[in-house]
DNA sequence: CGATTAACCTGGAAGC
DNA sequence: TGCTTCCAGGTTAATC
């Protein structure tokens, strides 16, 4: 569940089970998802606690004791699922959450937290999502984030530093706000309803996204993820399990997955084209 | 260098 | 009912 709206509800989920909690055995069923498992990987994780859960951008950040942070992305379709342990065989408190788990669990943690003992269950339909283990105090210069872009919701970001980031970029600033070099966090979803909010064409060349309309499109990234946030991110499908993230966000949307409909500003039809194989729904009466 | 395309993988929905 | 095709919230490797 992808985008940074989405990473963050999933870690506010898992903060209050994860946060001073110990890995007591990791549960490794195979050896890779996107990328290989780091090396030994789950014997770098056993017996620590973490100490934080974090987030970059897209990225779930577990800082661990040991002095490494274990680092999660979902991909297209990771979620968590939380449970109570049965220890003693007495029902768990997350048992009426438990409904059918599917075949897609590719690690469980298990973890003595705050609520006891608990297994937090990473499932990945389509295995898009990785793990890996980077030392915490390198975090900043490994591969995931030596290049990326500003936090859109930092005082780092503005409308100068955003003109700045697409300055000289002739593809459309649609495709430009997915690069996470340029800002981070950001999908399909939030790029779409940003450019809407903005009154900015998702087809405009980036370079030209400069002044008034830089001004524009900063604070409108900014303001819709927090409200996404604030719904607790969007929910295209229906998840059933403790993964914190049965976001309602969705009603919200504008533009995005709404070709044909009306346009709630100008009742033009929205548009749907498709921008470097991806999709792309915007108004082309309020948006130039 | 930037821009475009294919690829990774599974499953649900739509079309025939 | 069954088969085929398209599509999906993300990233990356390989081209041009």
């Amino acid at each position: 569940m992808p985008e940074l709206p989405e990473v963050e509800t999933v870690r506010r989920g898992l903060a209050p089970v994860m946060e001073g909690a110990r890995i007591l055995r990791v549960e490794l069923r195979r050896a890779d998802l996107r990328f290989p498992f780091p090396d030994s990987f789950v014997n770098r994780l056993t017996g620590w606690r973490i100490a934080a859960a974090d987030r970059r951008a897209k990225y779930l950040l577990f800082h661990l004791t040991s002095g490494e942070t274990l680092i999660i992305h979902l991909g297209m379709t990771g979620r968590f699922i939380v449970e109570a342990e049965e220890l003693d065989g007495k029902p768990g408190a997350f048992d009426h959450l438990l409904t059918n788990i599917p075949a897609h669990d590719h690690v469980v943690f298990h973890i003595d937290g705050p609520d006891g003992v608990a297994k937090v269950t990473y499932n990945d339909v389509r295995r898009f999502g990785f793990m890996d283990l980077i030392e915490t105090d390198k975090l900043a210069d490994s591969t995931h984030f030596a290049e990326m872009g500003p936090e859109p919701l930092t005082n780092s970001f503005s409308g100068a530093s955003l003109s700045d980031a697409l300055h000289g970029r002739n593809a459309p600033v649609k495709q430009a706000l997915l690069d996470q070099r340029v800002i981070a966090g950001l999908g399909n979803i939030y790029v779409c309803e940003a450019l809407h909010r903005a009154g900015i064409s998702p087809k405009r060349k980036a370079k030209s996204v400069v002044g008034k309309r830089a001004e524009r499109l900063a604070p409108a990234i900014r303001d819709i993820l927090t409200e996404a946030i604030r719904a607790g991110g969007s929910t295209l499908k229906d998840y059933a399990g403790a993964d914190g993230a049965l976001g309602y966000f969705q009603h919200d949307f504008k533009v995005y997955d709404r070709a044909g409909q009306e346009c709630g500003a100008c009742s033009q039809p929205i548009k749907r084209i498709v921008q470097s194989g991806r999709s792309t729904f915007y108004c082309s009466s309020c948006q130039r």
